[in-house]
DNA sequence: ATACTTAGTGTAAAGTTTCAACTAACTTAG
DNA sequence: CTAAGTTAGTTGAAACTTTACACTAAGTAT
């Protein structure tokens, strides 16, 4: 037991996405249609394998997988845990690394190859998406979704989901959707303002047919910053 | 790229636990001194290989780790992350999946064997342990402590650390020795007394050369439970 | 010019937190 | 047997926050 040189004593391991953005009609997620067996076929989320002699650490493994997927380099990224157990992949003793993902829909370009025949946005119903999902992704992606609309609660995070320059209505509302109630907006304001982690872009107006709106922009150099109270 | 049948390609990994109690003097981690290379003589966070036809998922191989170290079965148990590169160990590309575990200081045996040639408890500084560790383990072990450290601001995890029985003042201490700050008797009771989750042992009392004090245990079936505001 | 819409601010009432003092129940010293 | 000492557990007034809602502001459309 010095050392796992018997190396069918190593677990496989695969780094896998969720990777939300928010639709009109509510939070999705970016899945992928399997072309190779197990499960050839069904959607999972996107994920690979990690390239020993390519990737630095886990981060870029993942980061890889959703560059390969969305053409995207670099949003609000998370490790939400590893699952892993002897009979989630026929395969062998598997571990999933799970990272998710935030980013604004727009900023997509929906990528195709590898393993996956094709990827395509799916909703999220109250817990996970409502397709079955391949392996134990049903359940990874529950805990994904749970960890971020805990964090909703609770943080800024939210603030990944929109483009870079938005209104404060808009912001509230994207909380409002994730937490599902509408929020006072004289309360909800002053929260933002305590922890000033967005500034007003000068001179930038969202213009539509009555009051304009200042538009802002995430301060640089600021991640994810929490609130004293709940918002 | 289809499978990693290439067993090279397969990382190395290991389940470590960062284990904590509480010490008159602050929180302390159960350490194990290397018994064989890399790092051999350095102390280390204790830990194992997944054992594929032994361990049924990641947590059932923590929680043997965690038996063949300390004798205790079932404390509160947490996945904190996992930690992976190119270059933390010598042998490869590798990960370490790890758990924390708070427990009651008198529940523990110590045990000897395996890789280590002897574990003891180390106190936690502001960050990490004390002294130098092999592999990125401080680094690691600064993860676990941050994220117990949060965790107490806004769950009753710190009752873990707690034997089995215990006083409100004795539960009100474990926080202020946490958080590094005294905090009020009558809030203090009053968030636990919302949260709902201990119970008072009936008929038994703490006695001492004063007015004696209720013991409580915790509720049957009750997990971490959140605080609606900070404590 | 007036109505309409959404942006952004102000305020009174309700609720929470803080600080500190108070009462309660025991042991120990005299 | 009583008084002093100690910690348990409760109470309440003052300070502070939150909530609900109304108000003012600035544009477009008619």
């Amino acid at each position: 037991m010095n050392s796992p040189d018997d190396l069918h004593q190593r677990p496989i391991v695969s780094v896998d996405l969720a990777i939300f953005a928010l639709a009109p009609d509510g939070l999705e997620v970016l899945l992928a249609q399997r072309g190779a067996e197990p499960f050839a076929g069904s959607w999972a989320l996107p994920g690979g394998w990690i390239h020993v002699d390519e990737d630095r650490d886990l981060e870029a493994a993942a980061q890889r997988v959703l560059r390969d997927k969305t053409g995207v380099a670099a949003p609000y990224f998370e490790q939400v845990g590893v699952f892993g157990d002897a009979a989630r992949d026929p395969r062998g003793w598997s571990l999933s690394v799970t990272y998710m993902a935030l980013i604004a829909k727009e900023a997509v370009t929906l990528m195709h190859g590898g393993n996956a025949t094709g990827a395509a946005w799916h909703p999220i119903g109250s817990d996970t998406a409502t397709i079955p999902l391949a392996f134990d992704h049903a359940a990874i992606l529950k805990a994904a979704v749970t960890r971020l609309r805990n964090k909703v609660e609770y943080t800024t995070l939210p603030v990944h989901l929109l483009p870079e320059a938005f209104t404060l209505s808009e912001l509230q509302a994207v909380y409002e959707r994730l937490l599902g109630r509408l929020l006072d907006k004289s309360a909800f304001r002053k929260r933002i303002a305590e922890v000033d982690f967005i500034e007003p872009i000068a001179g930038e107006m969202r213009r539509a047919s009555n009051r304009p709106a200042q538009l802002y922009r995430l301060k640089q150099a600021r991640s994810t910053v929490f609130f004293d109270r709940t918002i």
